[in-house]
Order: structure tokens, then sequence, then C-alpha cells
DNA sequence: ATTGATATATATCGATTCGATATATAAGGG
DNA sequence: CCCTTATATATCGAATCGATATATATCAAT
């Protein structure tokens, strides 16, 4: 799926800015499973503008840049169902925690205690802010109301939840046998 | 980390080919949390080459292409180890089966119930091949072996059996409540 | 014989995306 | 003043993608 269905995506629930649409990638519930940068979203729009997918409006605001909105055509719901029901890409995955992981054995101690550390706390501030259901403004509490979002919330924490604990119940594992360090430094902190 | 570390962290096992770095990549453990395509592949050992982070030695074989077998030099495999100890990236993840899942309403019920079953048999053969520790042959065999390998298949295991069992135990939430066929072809199927 | 599929190999193309940067505005702090 | 953060639009050069090209093999079907 392409950054232009993205956009259609995220304007079929309301029309937005290029920079909003940005902003429900990055911190709404899209953030968990998509992703795209500035240098995308503005060419994707403008693709679709010139595909009559969207249109778009200028809003003159006082003592700021002109604000344009996005609004999704009928023509633009239309190829959005239809890349909806198209057959799904296989997921892109790339975690740099999991290659160095993966990795270890090239690791020193402490940077392996602080990936895991680190991937940890992440993990209970995600599982947090999915849980919370993030209640912090009409437009991103818009982006995560239905069943779609209930079920893929639900699906985000079992997953996290799962990591965590795998995590939590393995440290030992990797921190431990794949020591380099001196044997005395390894009994003192392995334990 | 860029495709570039990432023919680093193949060749760190055994020398190889362009085309199976691809493979590794593609079909062994790696293809869990890593990707990377020819168009980047080549190039990515082109300058590697010209930095001399890798050597190169060709294969003549009879009634074949050439092969060109690279190799990590000192300077690669240090190279290799300071990514590693590097910060790592956030995780890139982008999954069409979660966008789409996310806007079920948008979705028929046929659609929304072959997302859940392909995604479901999808899930039930990674955890096989996972759990089974793909003995197919000496050079995938050496991929897979370690502390670190054993940690992320656990962790792999680990998500990928939360997520199957979510999608198991939730699958009629979002087959029957945003069913928009009639009411009699929900029941019949909804059950 | 040809075609199509699959496999092993190297390589590259045009399109897309990335991450950084630029610009324009605001506010606050050192 | 500079830096940071925020709201906005936009674009750059580098990297990557997915498809394609080329070169070889084997096998099966027509």
């Amino acid at each position: 799926m392409d950054v232009k269905t993205l956009c259609l995506a995220v304007l079929s629930h309301r029309p937005a800015s290029g920079y909003e649409i940005k902003k429900a990638l990055e911190e709404g519930p899209y953030a968990y499973f998509y992703r795209a940068s500035f240098g995308s979203i503005y060419p994707a729009l403008a693709r679709l503008l010139g595909a009559g997918l969207v249109t778009v409006q200028a809003e003159t605001r006082d003592r700021r840049p002109d604000k344009k909105i996005y609004h999704l055509t009928t023509e633009g719901r239309r190829a959005l169902i239809d890349a909806l029901h198209g057959d799904p890409a296989p997921d892109y995955f790339r975690s740099d925690f999991v290659l160095m992981m993966f990795h270890a054995d090239l690791l020193d101690e402490r940077h392996r205690r602080k990936l895991l550390d680190d991937r940890i706390a992440w993990l209970k501030q995600a599982l947090d802010c999915v849980t919370k259901e993030i209640p912090f403004d009409e437009a991103r509490k818009e982006l995560c109301a239905g069943v779609g979002p209930d079920f893929v919330r639900g699906l985000g924490r079992a997953v996290y939840a799962a990591e965590l604990y795998f995590l939590e119940a393995n440290r030992d594992r990797i921190l431990g046998r794949t020591s380099q360090t001196a044997p005395a430094a390894a009994s003192t902190e392995g334990r």
C-alpha cells in the first residue's frame, strides 16, 4: 500500500492538512502499523490532487502561513475502498533492536543491557498508550473509534504484551551467557 | 540500519554472493526482522567494496555465469561491530493487513474473512518454521546458531503466537458486528 | 520445437520514499 | 542572539523498491 492510499485512508475520517496527515501517521493509531515522511506525503497529495481523488482548500490565518486542507472526493473514497479490497502485501518489518539482539555475540554487555532496558521501557509506554485510548483531542478520538480500531488496538496490546513478557522472562539469558567481560564481572552482573 | 550494515551482518557468518545474501535475507532467520531487494543489495555491496569493508573473489563455474563471493575485511568487521553498538532506530513496521483491519467498516464481509483466514494460515506456517529451526542446509544452520538467534527465535515465537491467539479469539468480533450484508446472510455466516 | 515455471547468478532502471533541510510563522528560555 | 518546540508547506540528494534485463540450468506441457 503506497502513501497515496495511506493519505486517502486518513482523509476518510475527516479533511486534513498535509501536516495533520503526518501527525495522524506519527502520533495517532496509524503510527503502530504505518509510517510516511513529509518527503513522500506532499508529493503523494500532489498526485492525488492531479488525479481528482482529493480537492484542496486554502485557509488563510492571521500571521501564520496558509493552511491547505485536503478533502476526499467521491472517486477518492472509491479508490480507497478498492485498494482496501486488494491483496495485502506482506508485512514490512525492520528492527534494529532485533538485528542487534540476533548478533548478541558481537555486543558488549553494557550495550546488550541498554538495548533490553530501553526496549522494555518503550514497550511499557506503548502498552500504556494503546490501553488508554489517547483521548487528547476530538480529531484523535475520531481516528480511534469503531470496531476496526478497537480490534487493531487489541491486537497491538496482545503483541506488545507478549514481547514485553518474553523480554522480561528471558533477559538474564541474553545478558549472562554471551558475556565477553571478565568472569568476575559476569558473575556480579549476570545474577 | 542501512543495507550496507545488513550485508556486513550476513557476511559476518560466512562469505557469500549477492544472491546468497538476498536468500539469507529472504528465507533465513533475517527474513523476520529485515528485508532488502537486489536493487539495494548490489549497490550496497559496491559501496562496501569501494570503502574496503569487503573484498570480492570471482568464481568461474562451468556453463554458468561467474559467481562473486564477498568476504568481510577486518575493517568491515569493525564497522559492523560499531554499527551494532549504535542507537537502534525505531522499528519500521508497515502492514497492509492491519491497515485493512483498521478500516474494517469499509470492507465487505468476504474480504474481511479472507484477510483473517489468510493471516491465520500465514501465522501458523511462520510459527511452524520458527519452531522447527529450518535445518535445510549447513549455511542456513550456521545462521541460526547461538544465543542471539535462539533469543530472536523465541521472541518471534512469542509474538506470532500472541497474534494468532488474538485473531482466533476475536475473529467473530470483526466478522459479525461490522457486517454490511443482509441480516440473514450475516446470521448464517457469522456463526 | 516452443513456452512457461523454477532455480542460480549479476546487474540496473524509473518510481517512490527517506531523512534532512529550507522557509515561514509563533512562543519560550538561556 | 541562539536554541528548542510547535504549526505549516515544500523539496533535495541518497537510498530503496519492485520490476526488469541478462545469462545459464532443469523440468514439464503443448
